[in-house]
DNA sequence: ATTAATTAGGACAAAATTATCCGAATTAAA
DNA sequence: TTTAATTCGGATAATTTTGTCCTAATTAAT
């Protein structure tokens, strides 16, 4: 579904988001230790994240990760996605074929589509606050 | 959501079945072309799907590969995504944590499973012969 | 000012996926 | 029975994704 970037960073960004809600910061030790990820693969991951906005960092000693409360609550899931995998996920033929579209559907366009819309539904309408919570 | 190769096995199976619905043979050289794949990488997928029984193959002169009508009402899109993906798009954890299960659900995972059963069901209940039509 | 704790970013390495090549096996037809 | 058309399967190569390492930049505290 996800790559596997793209689940690291979901789980990077609620927990950010769990820390945050705590008044406290994320390091990146922290976060990939609590993840379960690898620290440095981590590390870039959580770059994309900052310039996407989706989260923020702060350098030198008791610095790391966060996402202010009031911010947290507008943040999507679907942002953390397409900040990481792109939108090919929600826009891109089921079945991987470039000329397929609503005039020229692939033999299971609609019935994909309809699922795809759901998953992007579902991102676009979860917060990374009630995710963390 | 597939992998490449995924996305080419479902392909070729519904090609193959159009192919079969007119009575004839699909070899390998036709397929490629058709549904615009690598052909020897193609080889390597069809041979999966022999195997799993989702196309069966006749070699030599006037061979190729094909889908018994009455078989093909019944093969499943499902089918052909376990046979190249395995089961893990419908099993694994959405944020692919090992840990994750009903009694001890990851943050999205109530959501996830939603939409990963409706995708489930929607291949479940779509057939080759159908896509092919 | 110096030091230590942190993120940022470039270069590189390993692993997985995608893709190619070539010869073996099978089989229909001449 | 030879030839040609096909799938099968092993070895290998290219590309992408995942992962590591090292140094630079920033900044708080001493």
């Amino acid at each position: 579904m996800f790559s596997k970037a793209c689940e690291y960073g979901i789980r990077a960004a609620i927990y950010i988001a769990s820390k945050s809600l705590l008044e406290e910061r994320a390091t990146l030790i922290d976060i990939a230790e609590e993840i379960d990820s690898p620290t440095a693969f981590t590390a870039k991951i959580l770059q994309q994240l900052v310039k996407s906005n989706v989260v923020h960092s702060i350098k030198g000693p008791h610095g790391g990760f966060f996402i202010p409360v009031e911010e947290m609550k507008e943040v999507k899931l679907v942002q953390v996605v397409v900040a990481i995998d792109g939108n090919k996920l929600f826009t891109g033929c089921g079945l991987g074929l470039k000329q397929c579209n609503e005039n020229h559907p692939c033999p299971v366009h609609f019935k994909f589509k309809e699922i795809r819309n759901e998953l992007q539904h579902m991102l676009e309408n979860t917060t990374i606050k009630e995710s963390a919570e």
